[in-house]
DNA sequence: CTGAAACCTTGATCTGGATCAAGGTCATTT
DNA sequence: AAATGACCTTGATCCAGATCAAGGTTTCAG
């Protein structure tokens, strides 16, 4: 409904709010993308070209092992950022899938225009440094926890703190995201639910 | 070149190069701090006051789990950092340890420090931008192998990369990060060194 | 409306790695 | 030089979670 460009400067009030022409800049600098469910933004072999935010919409983003087996690294709803930043910054081909869990709509950053954010608008630095500080506590914690807990804990800790997730994502997936099989993730399901 | 704020200024050279003015800020921003074997740079309870650069040594960071388990999150050499990055931002008690291994001299920039380094020369957040970026990828890539690979894979991975530190830190430390008892390590080493 | 694909469940069996237990080798300290 | 503790190894047993197999339900494109 509103303009997706509004709901990327808005998000930036969470972190130093842009002012009138940093927020031009970025509108100039970013273009919205939409997919259809299934629809790829990015995948194995392809360099990731750009920072991609969800407006709407649900995203993962994966990898395919030798076996053929799938495994979720990340998910990404509204006011989530998504992106291979390895590949990103690198510019060297990415080993991930990017892809649209539902119908989805995002605000993508190219390579050469954060670049130019970033140098024009140092603000960009500071924001998005905070961003990735962010998300690096994250994923810590998430190793830490898949070494020192049960697929039992870890999954009540997803459902806790991620209900909207849990409810939205197919089991599969989300047993992947926290390595199990989702053979052994419907165990757990049945298990918790009794009481 | 053996003044640690020196090796710390050198060490920048890798991202944007600091100028004159930015390594004299750093210098009396920073303050060196030696650490005997055992020693604790942080511990559980206490906030992480301070972002560590290693010049000589090596630390490992870690969370004791309710069951008193050790679990290595973290493992720093020379020229690499080490910090709670959540605790030290939100200035909440920290859940984690960072100890010396051995005999080590560190860099410290405290945050107040930091922060003035960010608002008064960009390029910090610029090059801290980019180290946190690095991290975070190596971390995603961990967290992926955590997932899709047998621990005699993540040990041969380990090995691989790390050979320094797979010479230089105990057994029972490495299982720890690798997510494996050191009973299992010590079976897998047993295995691959017979050819 | 229909068929195939996506998704979930449940049972039977197997296995990578954990746990428990014991002994052995170094270093450091006293 | 003994003693303490850190570190590594090896054997026996156990178990959380994987694998294999089958059937059931929902979803949706054609």
């Amino acid at each position: 409904m509103t303009d997706p460009h509004e709901v990327l400067c808005v998000h930036f009030d969470r972190y130093l709010a842009l002012d009138p022409a940093e927020q031009s800049a970025l509108k100039e600098r970013s273009r919205v993308r939409r997919l259809k469910r299934r629809g790829f933004l990015l995948q194995e072999g392809e360099v990731c070209r750009s920072y991609a935010f969800v407006v709407e919409g649900c995203l993962r983003m994966y990898e395919i092992d030798e076996k053929g087996v799938e495994h979720n690294l990340q998910f990404a709803q509204e006011n989530e950022w998504i992106v291979d930043i390895g590949s990103f910054h690198a510019e060297k081909p990415s080993s991930l899938f990017i892809e649209a869990l539902e119908p989805s709509t995002v605000v993508c950053i190219e390579h050469p225009d954060l670049l130019w954010l970033y140098t024009e608008h140092p603000k960009f630095d500071r924001n998005f440094r905070v961003i990735i500080e962010d998300l690096f506590v994250e994923l810590q914690q998430r190793l830490l926890r898949r070494n020192a807990s049960s697929a039992e804990q870890r999954y009540a800790h997803f459902v806790q703190h991620h209900p909207g997730l849990a409810a939205r994502v197919p089991g599969v997936h989300i047993a992947s995201y926290l390595g199990v099989t989702p053979e052994f993730l419907s165990r757990l399901r049945a298990k918790t639910s009794k009481h």
